[in-house]
DNA sequence: TTATATAAGTCTCAAAAAGAGACCAGCACT
DNA sequence: AGTGCTGGTCTCTTTTTGAGACTTATATAA
């Protein structure tokens, strides 16, 4: 469990800057995360990581997400600093979503979490499985 | 930007890892990371990766939570195996919520994910402002 | 010429999720 | 007898999301 260390080490710090107004309500950590946990948002990072696409392919490439989700996260993601917007004057004209050096850093520490999520997600479901199995 | 070049490394193969089965749509990585991507996981995470909280106690860090999501993010959190919930037989009963070893290692990539928003904090509200200044 | 397709959205309506706050049971203290 | 504490649940309202039709302008096909 070296993973408890490292989570131990600045932990507090963390939790400070978030109670050091007061409380944990207006808080800039909680501020950054929540425009970035939701269901749509690490899903489109980790597409645009790859390479730069344009509105349709992105719609094709992740097929449950609605035409409406997906204009909406993007704006987002856009007024967030994490991805830049291009219209190309081709006919009809196109728009290609890339990320920027902001979304690249972001993506960084993201990369590492769904990199657990891929090595871990044996045990998540697994926990579920018990879970479930146990209050049945 | 070395963040970029970590990035940038095993992208592809994190991605496959979603679309091998034809589409991204049923992708482990997916189903893991939606369980923890909403908006109280990783702010509840964040307090008891400090230390094991009671069920009061929480409600009161995090002041604007409601009760009732409150019990169930935790219930959530614990059907994915990150939180253990134990009954002590005080009176009145007491609850309290703590890190599993699989919250405990997840954590670990959360909380860079937490300092990164920690330190840029500022370049995303920047680019916000810069962003309703523009098409205002 | 008329029909159909493509691009990137927007608009409307229905369904699902979240928030607010009353209510509950059991026990201790006053 | 009344009040407070515990950890919830129940109901009602508001917000968010999803499904899918509709738009504008151009190109291509029949």
């Amino acid at each position: 469990m070296d993973s408890k260390v490292v989570s131990l080490k600045s932990k507090l710090e963390i939790y400070k800057a978030c109670s050091g107004g007061g409380n944990i309500a207006d808080c800039p950590v909680r501020d950054v995360i929540q425009g970035i946990s939701n269901k749509w948002s690490s899903l489109l990072m980790m597409a645009l990581a790859e390479k730069p696409y344009r509105f349709g392919e992105l719609r094709r490439l992740v097929p449950d997400i609605s035409q409406r989700m997906l204009t909406q996260t993007l704006h987002d993601l856009q007024r967030d600093g994490y991805v830049h917007r291009e219209v190309f004057p081709t006919k009809p004209p196109s728009v290609e979503y890339s990320l920027t050096d902001l979304g690249r850093s972001m993506f960084g520490p993201l990369h590492q979490l769904l990199q657990w999520a891929e090595l871990n997600h044996g045990a998540v479901r697994a926990a579920r499985n018990a879970f479930d199995a146990a209050d049945a």
